[in-house]
DNA sequence: ATAGGCCAAAATGTATCCAATTAGAGCATT
DNA sequence: AATGCTCTAATTGGATACATTTTGGCCTAT
């Protein structure tokens, strides 16, 4: 998949911007990107244009592109989406999850109790959460819910930062009662503690202002 | 705004596709649009690529572009994924509606009732949900939102032609009853009476598979 | 008659060049 | 010293030309 120039591109901008590599509101000069792979601008600029349309780039005509930056109201209401998509995705996903993917999801819950730096954290929460929906194939609803992933993925790492794994046990009792409801096949606690848990990370992330500035 | 050539084109493609002049499925040839416009393929691939990220164009590496298409099951989830959203982003809106948006919204409620053509129906049934919404400025909920109008738009219109307004006072009765719980400020109302709008049209849909062939 | 492959025409992807716009530094003015 | 202006360099937008890929018809072989 995605081994068109543009889709290379983009692959790779969206893993720079993933991983902290280039952070929000820095500028991507469009030349510099081509020399880098070894094309020219036009395929960049295809480039550009499917990251903004995964909300991680911003265009401004004639002007230039920046990645994406949220305010804190725009963080907050990315998660009050989250709190009523991700319970309904996970309800369409848990009757076709397989036996591989519900072992694997166990033993992630196990792993991140122990992961011991934030970055480990962070790959593996992402994981877990994202696998819990493989359940559900590609569509609009999964479509939402990675994009908002996406575009709050370094908020959740400046968060993680800042709070230096306090409530992390909270944090993983929830993990474990979200796992019991999908282990047992039971989609309305699986909803309601993953609803809880999203929840829960808002309220605490609103304490926070400082991380938009 | 949408000064840039490639903003243009993708309105009015965007349009076209809206009022059913190019239909989902359709093959959308890059130099055709281009020599409408009297422009280049370039700003033509910006715009299409704008539409991909709306949802409204698909496009397949070294093939083309078509209008996309929702099979039975993304029609329902988009109404699944409806329910859940529009709600929150209305009990958002309604604090901050003005006066003369309420008053509008009211006599879109009567005029509603009093459309004899579908295609009037479907224009003000979209303004009076549309401008319900309106407190909210610009985000991605309401970016959401609004793509979910777009991509369905075509359905809906299908859908009102094959029931040519039966259920009309059951939805009349409903737009009433949204219309109530914005004029008092009762957010916890209108949500409610939004969400047993939109979950009744999903199952009302549901039961014409023939719309998806 | 049908299935498969081949070939030509058409459409898309990419590169290069030129035009238009913007941004930022430096200077002049208040 | 601060503000506003101008001009230049840098960057993006658009057009043309060429390379690549796909598609669909036609022919051949089974």
């Amino acid at each position: 998949m995605a081994s068109s120039s543009p889709g290379r591109v983009a692959e790779t901008l969206r893993e720079e911007i993933l991983n902290g590599t280039l952070a929000p509101g820095e500028r991507i000069v469009q030349e510099d990107i081509a020399l880098r792979f070894g094309a020219s601008r036009q395929p960049v600029r295809d480039a550009l244009r499917l990251l903004e349309g995964d909300g991680l780039v911003t265009l401004k005509t004639n002007s230039g592109a920046w990645v994406s930056k949220l305010s804190e109201s725009e963080c907050v209401e990315a998660y009050l989406v989250r709190e009523r998509l991700e319970p309904l995705l996970l309800s369409q996903s848990i009757p076709n999850l397989t036996a591989d993917q519900l072992a694997k999801l166990s033993s992630l819950v196990k792993d991140i109790e122990k992961a011991s730096d934030i970055e480990t954290f962070l790959r593996l929460d992402r994981e877990f959460h994202l696998l819990s929906y493989a359940g559900v194939k590609e569509g609009m609803l999964s479509e939402f819910v990675e994009r908002i992933w996406n575009t709050t993925q370094h908020y959740r790492r400046a968060f993680a930062k800042i709070n230096n794994f306090a409530n992390s046990e909270v944090t993983h009792m929830e993990h474990k009662l979200i796992l019991d409801g999908i282990l047992r096949g039971d989609s309305p606690q699986a909803e309601q503690a993953l609803e809880a848990h999203i929840r829960r990370t808002r309220v605490t992330l609103s304490e926070h202002k400082e991380l938009f500035s």
